[in-house]
DNA sequence: TGAAATTCGTTGTTTAAGCAACACAGGAGG
DNA sequence: CCTCCTGTGTTGCTTAAACAACGAATTTCA
């Protein structure tokens, strides 16, 4: 549990732990589609108003609860922002992406795949940040927010691209974009052999 | 669930559930003497000033909680006070105490046997109301509340005695205090034979 | 289409839960 | 003996949730 969610109002964790439960299991039952905030409310035993307090539309509840499972699958391989930019972190961060992929491919009802662009964003925006502040700590990277973008997209659409099918194994996957990354970096960096050396 | 619960308001029944279910766990846990309210509210995130405006203390919970596990089985088997007082509806009032009394003697604690008799009297005292109510609904019956009283006592006493051992099945304590109270009934009864015919 | 019913998003007020602090009662151990 | 420590109930104040009500937007379906 992070830091921010352990200093909140005991009522106020309760309250949103209640509203994503029931959320979940009508989106098991209904879908997201056929689902209203009073259904949610009403699973919840929530009053209606109170939804509001802490969510803008159950379109709002939709995306925290996504990128709150990413956030959970980043604690379970040990990604953090504050570690470095090294193979190994590089392979946990993917494999984080293609278990939540493979999560959003399955956990959910066939006629909400609709909403997933909106949420990839998110997820996109969340691997960017990791990925540029491994990068800021290293010396001699030019246009670091740049490459940082690129890494962060090709991460994103290789786990993505995985979770679909699932053909090949998430190691391969894996290998293949740090690989890649690596020889992508060789133009960019003034110190080539330790950063190299680290990936 | 009973009107008077689904009239309160949301927050209370949380409270109650949440206080409730922590309680139960910490008992499996560590029994009731070892236990201590900051206990009981650490694990349901619950303040523990709330806990005193809904219990004076632990015991009370403790009494609540098993006084409703009784009123769950008087609902399975569909014992109610408006009902009539006939043999079927005394059969089942016989099983649901020997349930009740059941999962006394397995699932709590052992070192908390001592505090059985505190609950014994609201159990009875439950078995007394609803042995009056239909006691009233009949004609021709002299001093009904001692009538009652001894009855409810010789149901509670079945009933528990049967909870410690399980020897013989819970039918044959039900036939055994049935049949009593039908030849007991007999000095107290003025219009014999329909009522007798009812058991 | 048009009327009825839902759902939405918001508001003001009431009520329950959180929280910190208090005095007090036992128990353990120097 | 006294002190430290933990648990107990209780209090005043703050904050979040309940609730009823509203106009507006949507959906339903006759």
């Amino acid at each position: 549990m992070s830091k921010s969610e352990q200093a909140l109002d005991p009522r106020v964790r309760r309250t949103r732990k209640l509203l994503k439960q029931a959320f979940m299991e009508l989106m098991q039952k209904k879908g997201f589609n056929a689902l209203t905030v009073q259904d949610i409310t009403d699973q919840a035993e929530i009053n209606r108003a109170t939804f509001y307090a802490h969510y803008a539309d159950k379109f709002e509840l939709h995306d925290q609860l996504l990128l709150e499972w990413f956030r959970e699958k980043l604690n379970e391989y040990d990604v953090h922002q504050e570690s470095s930019f090294c193979g190994n972190n590089l392979r946990n961060l993917i494999y984080a992406v293609c278990d939540y992929q493979a999560r959003l491919s399955h956990g959910c009802h066939p006629a909400d795949l609709q909403y997933k662009p909106a949420i990839e964003e998110l997820i996109q925006g969340e691997i960017y940040s990791i990925v540029y502040q491994w990068m800021r700590q290293l010396e001699g990277i030019q246009q670091a927010e740049i490459t940082a973008v690129a890494i962060s997209w090709s991460i994103f659409g290789a786990g993505l691209q995985w979770g679909k099918t699932q053909t090949h194994s998430k190691e391969l996957v894996a290998d293949t974009v740090i690989a890649m990354i690596r020889d992508g970096l060789k133009s960019q960096v003034t110190r080539l052999p330790e950063l190299v050396g680290s990936l």
